[in-house]
DNA sequence: TCATTATACATAAGTAAATTATGCATAATT
DNA sequence: AATTATGCATAATTTACTTATGTATAATGA
C-alpha cells in the first residue's frame, strides 16, 4: 500500500468491503478498482494482497474459483456465508474506527 | 492501542493532533485524553506511547519539560516550531487517508 | 521488431509499529 | 491491607506490511 502507513490495519476490511458489494472478485481485480475508487491515493501490494487472500481462504472466509480468461488465469475469489457474517462485523469496527478519528481530528469543544 | 490493529499507523498523527489542539501535554494525559474523546473505542499502550515520543522528540517534532505535581513526576511534551510544520502535513494525510476511507465504505454509485 | 507496460498470479526477506509483559514508584480508594 | 489509579520506562514478541524477486501471456509503442 502506499504512503504513510495509515492504511496499516485496514487492508483486510477494504477486501471484504469490496466483495461484500461485487459479489466475485480476483485479486488483480481489486487493486485496481482500490486504486479507481480512491482516485490513486491507496495502492494495494501484491505482497500484502495475496498472502492476505491466501489467509482469507483458509480460515473460510472466502472461497475461490480459478478461471482462463483467454490463456490467462484468474482466481475469482467471494466471501462464503461465515466471511458475510464476519464482514458484518469487520464493517462495525470500521464504522466505530472512523466514527474515532473523526473525533480525534475534529473534537467537539466542551460547553460550559 | 486497543481493538483489531485498525489504529496502526495512526499513532504519531493521533498525537501530534493532541499537541496541536491542546498545546502541552504529558503521556498519561494523552492516553486518557484519547480514550474519553473515543469513548472508549480507542485505548492508547503505554508500550507504544512512550517510545513513540521518544522517537519524535529525537526527531526534534516536539520538546519536552519534566514539572513535578506534588512528588510524582509529569513529562510534558509540545510542539517545536518543525513539529507545527510536520503537523500540518500529517494532518493533510489524515485528511486523505480518512476521505478514501469513506469512497470505499461508501461507494459512490456510477451514473450512466 | 524489440522493448516496455499491463495483466495475473505467487513467495521470501526485511522492516515498522504495534502488543504483551515487566519493572519502579507514589497516591487514592475500597 | 489490598487494589486501583497515576506516571514513567524498556524488552521481547508479533503483526502487517514493503520491497524484491520470480513466472508467464497480451498489448502497446518507438
Amino acid at each position: 500500500m502506499k504512503k504513510s502507513s495509515l492504511y496499516k490495519g485496514c487492508l483486510e476490511p477494504i477486501l471484504l468491503r469490496l466483495l461484500k458489494d461485487n459479489g466475485r472478485m480476483y485479486g488483480y481485480q481489486m487493486t485496481q478498482m482500490v486504486k479507481e475508487i480512491t482516485k490513486g491515493e491507496l495502492t494495494i501490494t501484491e505482497g500484502a494482497l495475496y498472502p492476505l487472500l491466501h489467509k482469507l481462504e483458509e480460515q473460510g472466509i472466502v472461497e475461490t474459483e480459478t478461471e482462463m480468461n483467454g490463456s490467462r488465469m484468474r482466481k475469482y475469489y467471494s466471501l462464503t456465508k461465515a466471511g458475510k457474517k464476519q464482514t458484518a462485523v469487520a464493517m462495525d469496527e470500521m464504522k466505530a474506527f472512523m466514527q474515532s478519528l473523526e473525533f480525534i481530528v475534529n473534537p467537539k469543544p466542551v460547553i460550559g
